[in-house]
RNA sequence: GGCGCGUUGGCCGAGGAGUUAGGCAAGGGUCUGCAAAACCCUGUACACGAGUGCGAAUCUCGUACGCGCCUCCA
């Protein structure tokens, strides 16, 4: 398998560090707000890495984390902890408000069919959430300031970045270069050695004072910073180096940037070897994001009527390393191009109504779909694939099961027409040959009320659900 | 200022030096009791300029426009 990595800036040969159990870590979701389809995407491309790599013969440990603390609206000295902005605004307490928006994810999640993390198993579910990780993250402070990677102000504790030779590697930017704190409204802790420094620890005092969250440690109350949770859950559940570490193109700068600087400091090795970043979708050419509040949710998606695998099938058909414009024409076209794919899917409930693919070309259609994700999980090129074989003939229910592992797209969960609908057909058949076109005409009106659309083929007539 | 990405036919989007991407939409046709669907046929697109090639949408340089990161955001 072929995957561009962003450390070295190429597309390489994927070698895994052990062959029996490959190490997966993706950025999860900061749960103040809900998802929205932007976010999806980057669900959909981690999926599908997963689903490729699972595909071909690896046995994945996937982690992914929740973070339910330490994430700030901005790193200026009036910057909030998101969590405990949405609970002030809400009026709810923290872990009311992460838990609401906890749940609305995983039902996002289920319903773009992408498959939960699986690498670690906590009391709720198998999220790995940054306040289960406290104490694993105290312990890495401890060693960053034993080995002075960290030093302490009033205010927090920070990583000293000029203390890591090739701080910054995976951004490719050099700390030199950097016009930090150039904005004049970001103000910095006064006692920061360095503006870049970047804070492991908040102690819960000046304009934290009032954090509701907060743990105590032998330099005092407070909260970790966001960076530092997913450098302790990796070292915590996976044990680093893993073999892949997925976010979106955002991450790069900040957030992967000292999680590689804490764990390197730390632990004296490799965070990651694989770096993989999707980027953006975009509307109205513009980035997708929560704080230019120019988003959809998925309940936005489904209230006009659209199928959720519709947006997933549409994430697949763009490259994940390519913006894509978002636009509600571009998800119309891909749900008819859906649809199309279910009426296939379903005539594995119609013996005889259309010839059965052959089994060598079934084997070659998922093996061309397999080797297109290889290549930097060209999923388009996959999709073009099917599209071609569709054509071919009617799937039976193991190339339908093959597909949905890879691609996920539920084509082979599709149920059968009931009795009494089949009942229907068939009357409407008898109707026809005999000539009588009221009676069959009224039949297929009675069958589009339930949402089944009849055509008639030489062979006979074909259901598709409208 | 630094780092990086993009510009493909009506729309969305792959590809990436010589040979069909694919989807949606559109036009024509076949079939059909009607309808729908299906099937067949139809597009000669790669921002602009220069360069290197036998040959460039594909490589190089430049220009224009757009986008992103460097500040929380997937």
């Amino acid at each position: 398998m072929r995957l561009y990595n962003t450390l070295t800036r190429q597309v390489e040969e994927f070698q895994p560090i052990e062959k029996d159990c490959l190490k997966l870590y993706t950025c999860g979701p900061t749960v103040y707000s809900y998802y929205h389809v932007g976010n999806l995407r980057n669900a959909v491309f981690n999926d599908t890495l997963r689903r490729a790599l699972e595909a071909s013969g690896y046995s994945v440990k996937h982690v992914m984390n929740i973070t339910d603390v330490g994430h700030l609206t901005g790193d200026s000295d009036d910057g909030q902890d998101k969590l405990e902005k949405g609970a002030a605004v809400e009026r709810k307490s923290v872990s009311q408000v992460a838990e609401f928006y906890t749940d609305a994810f995983k039902r996002d999640i289920s319903e773009l069919n992408i498959l939960p993390p699986n690498g670690y198993k906590g009391s709720l579910d198998t999220y790995a959430r940054a306040t289960s990780f406290i104490s694993q993250q105290i312990e890495i402070i401890k060693i960053l300031l034993q080995k002075g990677f960290a030093y302490q102000t009033d205010q927090a504790i920070y990583f000293d970045t000029t203390k890591l030779i090739d701080y910054g590697k995976l951004a490719g930017q050099r700390l030199a270069d950097k016009e930090v704190g150039a904005r004049p409204e970001v103000i910095t802790d006064s006692q920061k050695h360095h503006p870049q420094d970047f804070a492991v620890w908040f102690f819960t005092v000046g304009h934290f004072a009032g954090h509701s969250m907060k743990w105590s440690t032998p330099w005092g109350e407070g909260f970790p910073g966001w960076h530092l949770e997913c450098s302790a859950i990796i070292h915590a559940t996976l044990g680093d180096p893993i073999d892949i570490h997925t976010g979106a193109v955002d991450l790069i700068g900040t957030h992967h940037t000292n999680e590689i600087a804490q764990t390197e400091a730390a632990f004296g090795h490799r965070l990651a070897n694989y770096w993989l970043h999707n980027e953006y979708l975009l509307i109205d050419n513009q980035r997708m994001a929560k704080s230019a509040a120019n988003f959809y949710t998925l309940a936005d998606i489904k209230s006009r009527g659209y199928d959720p695998l519709a947006l997933r099938l549409l994430f697949l058909q763009a490259h994940y390393r390519s913006q894509m414009n978002f636009t509600w024409e571009s998800l119309g076209a891909v749900q008819t191009f859906l649809k199309q794919l279910q009426a296939w899917a379903d005539l594995v409930h119609q013996p005889g109504a259309a010839e059965v693919i052959g089994q060598s070309e079934a084997e070659q259609l998922i093996k061309s779909v397999l080797a297109a994700l290889d290549d930097d999980l060209n999923s388009a090129q996959g999709l073009a694939h099917l599209s071609k074989a569709i054509d071919k003939g009617a799937p039976n229910s193991e190339l339908l099961n093959e597909l949905d592992r890879i691609l996920g797209l539920k084509l082979g969960e599709r149920a059968d027409i009931s009795d009494d609908q089949k009942k229907l057909i068939k009357q409407r058949e008898t109707a026809r040959q005999s000539g009588d076109w009221d009676q069959s005409d009224q039949l297929r009106e009675q069958l589009k009320t339930l949402g089944i659309e009849i055509k008639d083929t030489p062979e006979g007539s074909i259901w598709m659900r409208a």
